[in-house]
DNA sequence: ATGGTTGTGGAACAA
Protein backbone atom coordinates (compact mmCIF):
# COMPACT_ATOMS: atom_id res chain seq x y z
CA UNK A 1 0.00 0.00 0.00
CA UNK A 2 1.34 3.39 -1.00
CA UNK A 3 -0.24 5.64 1.88
CA UNK A 4 0.64 9.64 1.60
CA UNK A 5 0.02 12.47 3.94
CA UNK A 6 0.34 16.43 2.22
CA UNK A 7 -1.03 19.62 3.90
CA UNK A 8 -2.89 20.64 0.43
CA UNK A 9 -3.43 24.51 1.90
CA UNK A 10 -7.30 24.51 0.54
CA UNK A 11 -8.53 21.56 -1.45
CA UNK A 12 -10.81 23.60 -3.46
CA UNK A 13 -7.76 25.51 -4.70
CA UNK A 14 -5.89 22.99 -5.81
CA UNK A 15 -8.29 19.86 -6.55
CA UNK A 16 -6.95 19.72 -10.04
CA UNK A 17 -3.27 19.27 -8.78
CA UNK A 18 -4.16 16.98 -5.56
CA UNK A 19 -6.31 14.55 -8.19
CA UNK A 20 -3.26 14.69 -10.73
CA UNK A 21 -0.51 13.70 -8.00
CA UNK A 22 -2.81 11.15 -6.85
CA UNK A 23 -3.09 9.41 -10.43
CA UNK A 24 0.24 10.05 -10.87
CA UNK A 25 2.23 8.95 -7.98
CA UNK A 26 0.26 5.58 -7.85
CA UNK A 27 -1.29 6.64 -4.43
CA UNK A 28 -3.89 4.32 -2.62
CA UNK A 29 -4.40 6.30 0.57
CA UNK A 30 -3.79 10.32 0.96
CA UNK A 31 -3.84 12.09 4.29
CA UNK A 32 -4.89 16.16 3.64
CA UNK A 33 -4.68 18.82 5.83
CA UNK A 34 -5.68 21.88 5.98
CA UNK A 35 -8.47 21.42 3.51
CA UNK A 36 -10.47 24.67 4.35
CA UNK A 37 -13.99 24.49 3.70
CA UNK A 38 -16.92 22.77 5.30
CA UNK A 39 -18.23 18.82 4.39
CA UNK A 40 -20.59 20.09 2.03
CA UNK A 41 -17.75 22.52 0.19
CA UNK A 42 -16.03 19.17 -0.65
CA UNK A 43 -15.03 18.94 -3.94
CA UNK A 44 -15.91 14.95 -3.51
CA UNK A 45 -16.79 14.56 -7.65
CA UNK A 46 -12.83 14.90 -9.10
CA UNK A 47 -12.19 12.09 -6.53
CA UNK A 48 -14.92 9.79 -7.40
CA UNK A 49 -13.95 10.49 -10.64
CA UNK A 50 -10.21 9.48 -10.25
CA UNK A 51 -11.52 6.11 -8.39
CA UNK A 52 -11.32 7.39 -5.01
CA UNK A 53 -13.79 7.73 -1.96
CA UNK A 54 -12.77 10.65 0.35
CA UNK A 55 -14.13 11.01 4.19
CA UNK A 56 -13.76 14.73 5.30
CA UNK A 57 -14.08 16.39 8.64
CA UNK A 58 -14.80 20.59 8.11
CA UNK A 59 -16.10 23.05 10.00
CA UNK A 60 -15.37 26.16 8.30
CA UNK A 61 -12.79 27.67 6.31
CA UNK A 62 -10.02 27.07 9.00
CA UNK A 63 -8.36 23.73 9.44
CA UNK A 64 -9.48 20.91 7.91
CA UNK A 65 -8.82 17.03 7.91
CA UNK A 66 -9.40 13.98 4.98
CA UNK A 67 -8.60 10.99 3.58
CA UNK A 68 -8.91 9.72 0.57
CA UNK A 69 -8.94 6.14 -0.85
CA UNK A 70 -9.15 3.81 -4.00
CA UNK A 71 -9.77 0.99 -1.12
CA UNK A 72 -12.44 1.08 1.14
CA UNK A 73 -12.70 3.51 4.52
CA UNK A 74 -14.33 1.94 7.39
CA UNK A 75 -14.76 3.31 11.12
CA UNK A 76 -14.47 6.92 10.66
CA UNK A 77 -13.75 8.87 13.71
CA UNK A 78 -13.79 12.71 13.09
CA UNK A 79 -11.58 14.16 16.61
CA UNK A 80 -10.15 12.18 19.44
CA UNK A 81 -11.33 11.39 22.59
CA UNK A 82 -10.35 14.09 25.11
CA UNK A 83 -9.14 16.26 21.84
CA UNK A 84 -8.69 19.75 23.58
CA UNK A 85 -11.47 22.55 22.21
CA UNK A 86 -10.15 25.99 21.29
CA UNK A 87 -11.68 29.40 21.39
CA UNK A 88 -15.01 31.25 22.78
CA UNK A 89 -17.16 29.88 23.01
CA UNK A 90 -14.89 26.85 23.54
CA UNK A 91 -15.25 24.28 20.33
CA UNK A 92 -13.68 21.48 18.73
CA UNK A 93 -11.89 22.21 15.27
CA UNK A 94 -11.13 20.53 12.88
CA UNK A 95 -8.01 18.75 13.25
CA UNK A 96 -7.94 14.75 13.15
CA UNK A 97 -9.90 12.44 11.24
CA UNK A 98 -9.66 8.38 11.06
CA UNK A 99 -10.80 5.33 9.22
CA UNK A 100 -9.38 1.93 8.94
CA UNK A 101 -8.46 1.50 5.24
CA UNK A 102 -6.83 -2.25 3.93
CA UNK A 103 -6.26 -3.14 8.25
CA UNK A 104 -4.53 0.36 8.61
CA UNK A 105 -5.78 2.78 11.10
CA UNK A 106 -5.20 5.86 9.79
CA UNK A 107 -4.85 9.23 11.01
CA UNK A 108 -4.77 12.74 9.33
CA UNK A 109 -3.62 15.04 11.47
CA UNK A 110 -3.68 18.56 11.37
CA UNK A 111 -1.23 19.54 14.86
CA UNK A 112 -1.99 23.43 15.82
CA UNK A 113 0.46 26.12 14.68
CA UNK A 114 1.05 27.47 18.24
CA UNK A 115 1.60 31.10 16.72
CA UNK A 116 4.22 32.03 19.58
CA UNK A 117 5.96 30.88 22.51
CA UNK A 118 3.60 33.58 24.71
CA UNK A 119 0.65 33.07 22.65
CA UNK A 120 -2.16 30.68 24.33
CA UNK A 121 -2.52 28.85 21.20
CA UNK A 122 0.85 27.35 22.01
CA UNK A 123 -0.60 26.14 25.17
CA UNK A 124 -2.96 24.71 22.95
CA UNK A 125 -0.81 22.91 21.11
CA UNK A 126 1.31 21.17 23.69
CA UNK A 127 -2.48 20.35 25.22
CA UNK A 128 -3.63 18.39 22.62
CA UNK A 129 -0.39 16.43 21.72
CA UNK A 130 -0.96 15.55 25.23
CA UNK A 131 -4.70 14.77 24.41
CA UNK A 132 -3.42 12.91 21.36
CA UNK A 133 -1.17 10.77 23.54
CA UNK A 134 -3.25 9.87 26.13
CA UNK A 135 -5.82 8.49 22.95
CA UNK A 136 -2.79 7.04 21.72
CA UNK A 137 -1.89 5.02 24.80
CA UNK A 138 -5.73 4.20 24.68
CA UNK A 139 -5.44 2.47 21.04
CA UNK A 140 -2.12 0.43 22.05
CA UNK A 141 -3.82 -0.79 25.21
CA UNK A 142 -6.96 -2.02 23.37
CA UNK A 143 -4.61 -3.69 20.63
CA UNK A 144 -0.78 -3.81 20.75
CA UNK A 145 -0.37 -5.98 17.22
CA UNK A 146 -2.79 -3.35 15.55
CA UNK A 147 -1.28 -1.11 12.12
CA UNK A 148 -1.64 2.17 13.22
CA UNK A 149 -0.40 5.74 11.45
CA UNK A 150 -0.41 8.72 12.80
CA UNK A 151 0.03 11.01 9.44
CA UNK A 152 -0.12 15.07 8.99
CA UNK A 153 1.30 18.17 9.40
CA UNK A 154 2.57 18.05 13.25
CA UNK A 155 4.20 21.99 13.14
CA UNK A 156 6.90 20.69 14.55
CA UNK A 157 10.58 19.99 13.66
CA UNK A 158 11.75 17.47 15.60
CA UNK A 159 15.88 17.96 15.48
CA UNK A 160 17.58 21.16 14.17
CA UNK A 161 18.53 20.08 11.54
CA UNK A 162 14.98 20.15 10.69
CA UNK A 163 14.94 23.98 9.71
CA UNK A 164 17.22 25.43 7.34
CA UNK A 165 18.96 27.87 10.16
CA UNK A 166 18.05 27.34 13.49
CA UNK A 167 19.40 30.56 14.83
CA UNK A 168 16.57 31.99 13.26
CA UNK A 169 13.90 30.11 14.86
CA UNK A 170 15.72 31.21 18.08
CA UNK A 171 12.50 31.70 20.48
CA UNK A 172 9.99 30.78 18.03
CA UNK A 173 7.64 28.07 17.73
CA UNK A 174 8.00 24.44 16.21
CA UNK A 175 11.34 23.69 17.72
CA UNK A 176 11.38 24.62 21.03
CA UNK A 177 11.79 22.08 23.57
CA UNK A 178 8.27 21.60 24.83
CA UNK A 179 6.90 20.83 21.78
CA UNK A 180 9.84 18.60 20.74
CA UNK A 181 9.07 16.63 24.26
CA UNK A 182 5.47 16.46 23.54
CA UNK A 183 5.93 15.01 20.14
CA UNK A 184 8.33 12.74 21.13
CA UNK A 185 6.55 11.28 24.02
CA UNK A 186 4.33 9.67 21.63
CA UNK A 187 7.05 7.12 21.95
CA UNK A 188 5.20 5.96 25.25
CA UNK A 189 2.20 4.73 22.69
CA UNK A 190 4.52 2.62 20.74
CA UNK A 191 5.04 5.55 18.08
CA UNK A 192 8.09 5.88 15.77
CA UNK A 193 8.61 8.26 12.88
CA UNK A 194 9.41 5.92 10.00
CA UNK A 195 10.22 8.87 6.83
CA UNK A 196 13.48 10.01 8.27
CA UNK A 197 15.93 7.02 7.66
CA UNK A 198 14.66 7.45 4.31
CA UNK A 199 14.84 10.97 3.57
CA UNK A 200 17.55 12.17 5.27
CA UNK A 201 18.03 16.18 5.26
CA UNK A 202 14.41 16.54 3.28
CA UNK A 203 11.88 19.26 4.03
CA UNK A 204 8.50 18.98 3.72
CA UNK A 205 7.38 22.60 3.92
CA UNK A 206 9.06 26.06 2.45
CA UNK A 207 7.24 29.56 3.31
CA UNK A 208 5.93 31.26 0.50
CA UNK A 209 7.59 34.30 1.20
CA UNK A 210 11.11 35.54 0.83
CA UNK A 211 11.77 32.66 -2.05
CA UNK A 212 12.27 29.81 0.71
CA UNK A 213 11.81 27.20 -1.99
CA UNK A 214 13.93 28.19 -4.35
CA UNK A 215 16.40 28.92 -1.28
CA UNK A 216 15.94 25.45 -0.03
CA UNK A 217 14.90 27.28 3.10
CA UNK A 218 12.47 24.45 4.45
CA UNK A 219 11.32 22.90 7.28
CA UNK A 220 11.13 19.26 7.79
CA UNK A 221 7.62 19.06 9.70
CA UNK A 222 5.10 16.35 8.04
CA UNK A 223 5.50 13.15 9.95
CA UNK A 224 4.28 9.72 9.91
CA UNK A 225 4.30 7.78 13.16
CA UNK A 226 3.52 4.29 12.94
CA UNK A 227 2.81 1.45 15.71
CA UNK A 228 5.34 -1.06 15.55
CA UNK A 229 3.53 -3.97 13.78
CA UNK A 230 2.97 -0.88 10.78
CA UNK A 231 6.88 0.36 11.46
CA UNK A 232 8.40 -3.47 10.32
CA UNK A 233 6.23 -3.07 7.50
CA UNK A 234 7.38 0.13 6.02
CA UNK A 235 9.95 -0.20 3.25
CA UNK A 236 10.31 3.17 2.05
CA UNK A 237 9.36 6.79 1.77
CA UNK A 238 10.08 10.14 -0.32
CA UNK A 239 8.82 13.47 -0.07
CA UNK A 240 7.84 14.23 -3.72
CA UNK A 241 9.64 17.92 -3.88
CA UNK A 242 8.20 18.56 -7.48
CA UNK A 243 4.27 19.22 -6.19
CA UNK A 244 5.72 22.02 -4.25
CA UNK A 245 7.33 23.49 -7.69
CA UNK A 246 5.76 25.93 -10.10
CA UNK A 247 2.24 28.31 -9.92
CA UNK A 248 -0.36 26.91 -7.46
CA UNK A 249 1.65 24.74 -5.35
CA UNK A 250 0.85 24.09 -1.86
CA UNK A 251 3.43 25.47 0.32
CA UNK A 252 3.93 21.50 1.55
CA UNK A 253 4.98 18.87 -0.36
CA UNK A 254 3.47 15.36 -0.23
CA UNK A 255 5.31 12.71 1.86
CA UNK A 256 4.90 9.21 0.57
CA UNK A 257 5.16 5.89 2.10
CA UNK A 258 5.44 2.71 0.99
CA UNK A 259 4.20 0.00 2.96
CA UNK A 260 4.83 -3.63 2.59
C1' DA B 1 13.07 48.48 3.07
C1' DT B 2 11.62 46.12 10.07
C1' DG B 3 8.54 43.68 4.46
C1' DG B 4 8.56 39.94 1.48
C1' DT B 5 3.04 35.26 -0.11
C1' DT B 6 -1.14 32.75 -0.35
C1' DG B 7 -5.57 31.21 1.37
C1' DT B 8 -10.62 32.53 2.58
C1' DG B 9 -14.08 35.90 1.89
C1' DG B 10 -14.88 40.18 0.61
C1' DA B 11 -11.89 43.04 6.19
C1' DA B 12 -8.96 40.76 8.83
C1' DC B 13 -6.91 36.80 10.12
C1' DA B 14 -4.25 32.51 9.71
C1' DA B 15 -0.17 30.24 8.34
Amino acid sequence: MRLATWNVNSVRARVDRVVAFLERSGTDVLAMQETKCRDDQFPHLAFHAAGYEVVHHGLSQWNGVAIASRLPLEDVEAGFDGMPTWGEPAAAEARAIGATVGGVRVWSLYVPNGRALDDPHYRYKLDWLAALRTAALGWQAADPAGAVALVGDWNIAPLDEDVWDVAAFAGATHVSQPEREALAALRDAGLTEVTRRFTPGAYTYWDYKQLRFPRNEGMRIDLALTSPALAARVTGAHVDRDERKGKGASDHAPVVIDID
